[in-house]
DNA sequence: CTGAAAGCGCTAACAA
DNA sequence: TTGTTAGCGCTTTCAG
């Protein structure tokens, strides 16, 4: 058992860095500020007092000094089933190593929806979609608290945000299965009060149009992304007398529950069944047949998040006016071995 | 495109309720801080003022003054893998949850394990495991900071932690299996780098080893809880001569792995085959069989984390003389239909 | 029960 | 190039 002793309780401010340096605490500001206008030898006598006290400048002065904070606050409405996504953690994976790259301190806030939340204090926000707290963007609009909106696009608000080309990602999917020469395609949905499963619907739903395909009621099975679902409406799907020969499913996981329940149910994946999933979640790898889904840039669109942020608080510090950018990132089909061609 | 008008930018602070208030501002703090001695009407005069200018105290400010902070740091190691863990999403949901409760701010901080912690600013700090980072855990005690470790029971330091009791847990795996007359019991471990592999890898042992079962290596397929090394294992483990008749298994998404790779090889579960995994993810429902497991209470040990953390911080607070606390919580086994009782 | 005043640690004019 | 000084918004003695 290791005993450390405390250290003295009295913290180290700017002064005793100033006095042991020999300098005002100005020009320490200054040093650790990085100003150019400061004499190199005196530069040095304070970069050794700052390391001989182990110095690190108080956040909270700085902070109250400046009125300005370099906390990011992630918010991510705690809506049924988001932590069972694969999109929830690459999400915060992603912002949080952006977070450290950029000096940035990462608060979480998992959010009721119907939670205010405290503004102050917070330098910028990220929104990890917005299901059922728009207020909570307008609010902090109305404080003009940077901010901008990620996997989700937002039309009516002058906000930035960056979204990932759900219908067209999904249109290529489809338009795939097409050229191998199935009609009859299924689709399981995801939860449609989110944005990114009601676009894969329209993109579906694009594709089989621009065909001159019906889309069919039957074929569309309505889920909320739980494999629970997936797992009932593929069993739907496979004892329909008219089976469909395909199926796009909304999300990977929920196409491996698709492919597993085929599995049991004595079909071959893909001679009977083509599946196509959405993700690129790397379990699609495993299985005995590797998943056909498209891939979502999620970690490119954390980035993108990020960056925009720190580009609109910059922006404010500057005092320039506000303009705002809206990015929709591609989504790209990843093909490996869960569709068959059909011969026609 | 809806515009928001920019509020005034000059925020409001204690001065202007009050001033609206016809008090002094120390009667407003005293109102904030709830106590005791105001007089009612003065009260709510206060409370008025601050609904009436949306007042929001800056908790820098307040930081300043007390020299305290609510902000607890969640760090994370960003060792390879975590993040494709149940266990890391389960943990920043439960502590995420926990602080909200608490009025706690989130801070969250995946290190590279080689990070100096900036530790400045933190009220406190919950350790996410130790991965190569007690160095990180050792700075922050020394600079007097409370600090709880998660998932990890930490005998050769001096601070709180809340662990799962993994070897008991394995063993209490075990010896089901054991008790429904397997003999041939094989191991698919973890990482072995973290502890809660190692401890479950021990537990296997103690089980066998109470029943004078002899450990044999060849039954013991070494990891790092990826699905692709469980896969590995799984085929070999099924390929061998005299292969065992149950498998322990150091995680549910391994052990839905190895589920999977037996169905391929056209064994049935749990006839040709019994699994117990470790964990109770909620995956593990899905599948046409499900999965005998241990269940780890995370949320749980999130929630004992924060609380702790909380005590010590207030414990910081009132000077009292520090006083720490390690908790080990129980697993549970959670019986299901992957094993099958061996006629002797 | 209330208020005046002195900081908390730092930054940012403004002078020198 | 440097130092003096006045805050940033709040808490906290200490008188009244």
């Amino acid at each position: 058992m290791v005993r450390y002793r405390k250290g003295p309780s009295k913290t180290i401010s700017i002064k005793d860095v100033a006095r042991l340096a020999g300098v005002s605490i100005t020009t320490v500001s200054r040093v650790i500020n990085k100003f150019p206008s400061v004499k190199e030898n005196n530069r040095i006598k304070v970069v050794d007092a700052v390391q001989q006290l182990k110095f690190q400048p108080s956040v909270f002065a700085q902070r109250l000094a400046t009125g300005q904070s370099n906390v990011v606050a992630l918010v991510i409405p705690r809506y049924e089933g988001v932590f069972y996504s694969f999109y929830a953690l690459e999400l915060i994976r992603g912002i949080g190593t952006l977070c450290a790259a950029f000096k940035l301190d990462l608060l979480l806030h998992l959010t009721d929806t119907r939670d205010t939340l405290n503004l102050k204090g917070t330098g910028g926000i990220i929104f990890a979609d917005l299901i059922g707290n728009k207020h909570q963007l307008v609010d902090a609009m109305k404080a003009d608290i940077p901010c901008v909106v990620v996997n989700n696009y937002i039309d009516d608000l002058d906000v930035s945000c960056v979204g990932i080309d759900n219908k067209n990602g999904a249109e290529i999917a489809v338009r795939y299965l097409l050229s191998l020469g199935h009609k009859k395609i299924a689709h399981i949905t995801g939860d449609l009060v989110t944005q990114a499963a009601s676009m894969r619907f329209e993109g579906y739903k694009a594709a089989l149009e621009k065909k001159n395909i019906a889309v069919k009621s039957e074929y569309v099975f309505k889920t909320d992304y739980s494999r629970g679902q997936a797992r009932q409406a593929a069993q739907e799907l496979i004892k329909m007398s008219k089976p469909a020969t395909a199926v796009f499913v909304s999300s990977d996981s929920m196409a491996l529950e698709v492919m597993a329940v085929a599995r049991e149910m004595g079909k071959k994946i893909p001679d009977d069944l083509s599946i196509v999933g959405f993700d690129d979640n790397p379990s699609g790898l495993y299985g005995p047949v590797a998943l056909t889904t498209v891939k979502q840039p999620l970690v490119k669109m954390a980035e993108e998040g990020i960056k925009e942020l720190n580009r609109l608080i910059s922006l404010k510090k500057s005092k320039q006016s506000k303009n705002v950018k809206k990015i929709l990132l591609p989504a790209e089909l990843v093909v490996r071995d869960s569709c068959k061609l059909l011969r026609r």
